[in-house]
RNA sequence: CGGGCCGUCGUAUACCGGUAGUACGUCUGCUUUGGGAGCAGAAUGACCGAGUUCGAUUCUCGGCGGCCCGACCA
C-alpha cells in the first residue's frame, strides 16, 4: 500500500476553526484539511477528504454490486424536454432547480435527481420480462438550489449522492428487491461505523407505498426528528409520528425522542415514472405492461459528516478503520535525527509491504503540533518512533480513542493493526 | 422565502470623519525538539458601489456575502 510523507501533502493543519462555520463536521474537516469551504454549501475535497471518500464509496460500490447493482455515471447536465414530460421542470413544482442557458439557445438543467433520465435511458434496454429485474446505480454529483445551505457539509448545495434505481416487472419482484436492498443499507452504515447508531426509520411514502424508509443517524447535528421505538430498535419520522401509523407498525407507546441526520433513503416509485416516460416490458402472454421501480439513496459526503459528527471527541476526529483515511499515522519525534529519518522511513516501508496505509509525519515540527495533529486528522492508530522508542527496540503505539500508548514489537503493532 | 445577527490581515479584536494598531496564527533565518518553544525579521486587512464631506474604514442608502432560527428538504 501507500506511504505518503506529511511534509510532502500540500494540505496543512490549522489550529482555529474558521469564524463562519459553527457546524462541528466542517469546523473538524477544514482544520484537519479535509475539505476547503468555496461558499455556503459548497466545499472542496482535499487529499485527505478524496480518501475518506474513496473509502466509504469502496463500501458502497461493494454492497450495491452484491444485490446486482450495476454502475453507471449518468450527465448532471439534464434536458428539460425529459422533465417536463413528469411536470418536473416548472420552478413551481420543483423549487430547487439549478438552471442554465444554453448559448445555443435553450435552456439545461443540473440534475438534483436522476429518475426521469435514468428511465428514459432503460427504455432503450428493457423490453421483455427476460430484461427484468435490474438496478442501476451512481455515484454522482448532485445540485439542489437549497434556500438555505447549513450544518456544513451535511446539507449543501453541490453534494455527492449514491442513487440506486430498481426496475421490476411487478410489485412483488420489486418487494424482493427492495428488502435486499434494506440489508445492504444496513451493512453500508454498519460498515462506515454508523451501525449503533443509525435507524431504520418509517416515513412518508409519497404517492405508491404507505412509508418509505429512511436510514437516520441520531446526533445534534440531524434536521430531523424521529421517534425511536424501544420494543425493536425501529423509529417514526415525527412526520407521520401519529397514533395510526404506531398502530399499523404494531408499536406502543414506548419511544425515544431523538435528533437525527437522514444518512439514506429508500423508496417505492411504483409505475409513476415508468408510466409517464413509457418505459414498458411484455411479459410472458406478450401483454404490454409498465415497469415498477423503486430509488435508493445514500449521500457520500453527507456521510462522511455524519461520521465526524457522532465519533468525533474534543481533540479531533475519530476515524473507524474502514474509512479512514491511512490504517496508521507514524509520527516521528526527532526527524531531524537522520538515523530516526532513516529508521521511521523503514518502519513506514515495513508496514507498507504488511499492507497498510501510512501517513508518515517527517515533519520538522514541535512534538505537541505533531501530536495534537494526528489527533485531529483521526487516523485510527498512532505510532511513534523517536530515539527513546530507537532505544527500547519497540514502536509506541496507540489507538486514536485509547488514553495511552504502549511499546509493541513491529509484528505486534502489525497484530493491532489487523484486529 | 419570512425573521434575526453580522461583514476591519487567516483568527480574535482595537481605534478613528484625517488611509489602521495589537495578539495569536502564517512566512524566512538561527537556536530548539516527547503535547503547539525562544530570538530576530517579514508578509497579509477596511466586501462592493453610490451618496454626504475638503476628506469615508468610520455617517447614509443600495447591492453582495456569511452565520443562526423558522419554512423547505422528491
Amino acid at each position: 500500500m501507500t506511504v505518503t510523507k506529511q511534509s510532502h501533502l500540500f494540505t496543512k493543519t490549522r489550529r482555529e476553526a474558521p469564524a463562519d462555520e459553527t457546524a462541528k463536521n466542517a469546523q473538524l474537516l477544514i482544520r484537519g484539511g479535509f475539505v476547503h469551504k468555496e461558499m455556503a454549501g459548497v466545499y472542496d475535497l482535499l487529499p485527505l477528504g478524496v480518501r475518506v471518500l474513496n473509502k466509504i464509496n469502496g463500501i458502497i460500490r461493494e454492497e450495491m454490486n452484491a444485490v446486482g447493482g450495476q454502475e453507471v455515471h449518468l450527465s448532471a447536465l439534464q434536458n428539460p424536454e425529459t422533465w417536463k414530460t413528469t411536470n418536473r421542470w416548472d420552478d413551481e413544482v420543483v423549487d430547487n432547480w439549478f438552471k442554465t442557458e444554453l448559448k445555443a439557445g435553450g435552456m439545461l438543467g443540473l440534475g438534483f435527481t436522476h429518475e426521469e433520465p435514468l428511465t428514459e435511458l432503460m427504455k432503450n434496454h428493457i423490453s421483455s420480462y427476460r430484461d427484468l429485474p435490474r438496478a442501476v446505480y451512481q455515484i454522482q454529483t448532485k445540485f439542489r438550489n437549497e434556500l438555505r445551505a447549513k450544518s456544513g457539509i451535511m446539507r449543501g448545495r453541490e453534494f455527492l449522492m449514491k442513487d440506486m434505481y430498481s426496475f421490476s416487472s411487478n410489485e412483488a419482484e420489486h418487494l424482493a428487491f427492495y428488502e435486499k436492498a434494506k440489508e445492504a443499507y444496513f451493512n453500508v452504515f454498519r460498515r462506515v461505523g454508523l451501525g449503533e447508531t443509525t435507524y431504520l426509520t418509517f416515513a412518508s411514502g409519497g404517492s405508491f407505498s404507505k412509508f418509505s424508509h429512511e436510514f437516520q443517524t441520531v446526533t445534534e447535528a440531524g434536521e430531523d426528528t424521529i421517534y425511536i421505538s424501544k420494543e425493536n430498535k425501529i423509529a417514526i419520522n415525527k412526520e407521520v409520528f401519529t397514533d395510526e401509523v404506531k398502530k399499523d407498525l404494531g408499536l406502543g407507546d414506548d419511544f425515544i425522542e431523538a435528533k437525527a441526520v437522514e444518512v439514506g433513503n429508500i423508496f417505492t416509485l411504483a409505475t409513476k415514472f415508468s408510466d409517464a416516460l413509457g418505459l414498458t416490458y411484455k411479459d410472458e402472454t406478450g401483454e404490454v405492461k409498465p415497469v415498477f421501480m423503486g430509488s435508493y439513496g445514500i449521500g457520500p459526503t453527507r456521510l462522511i459528516g455524519t461520521i465526524v459528527e457522532t465519533l468525533a471527541d474534543d481533540k479531533g476526529i475519530v476515524w473507524p478503520k474502514s474509512v479512514a483515511p491511512y490504517d496508521v499515522h507514524l509520527v516521528v519525534i526527532g526527524s531531524e535525527k537522520p538515523d530516526v529519518a532513516t529508521h521511521a522511513e523503514k518502519i513506514a516501508a515495513d508496514l507498507s509491504v504488511q499492507g497498510f496505509d501510512v501517513l508518515l509525519d517527517d515533519r520538522d515540527a514541535r512534538t505537541g503540533e505533531k501530536l495534537g495533529d494526528a489527533d485531529l486528522i483521526g487516523i485510527p492508530m498512532r505510532v511513534v518512533i523517536s530515539e527513546k522508542t530507537m532505544a527500547e527496540g519497540k514502536l509506541e503505539a496507540k489507538a486514536r480513542t485509547a488514553d495511552a500508548a504502549s511499546f509493541m514489537t513491529f509484528d505486534e503493532v502489525v497484530e493491532a493493526l489487523k484486529s
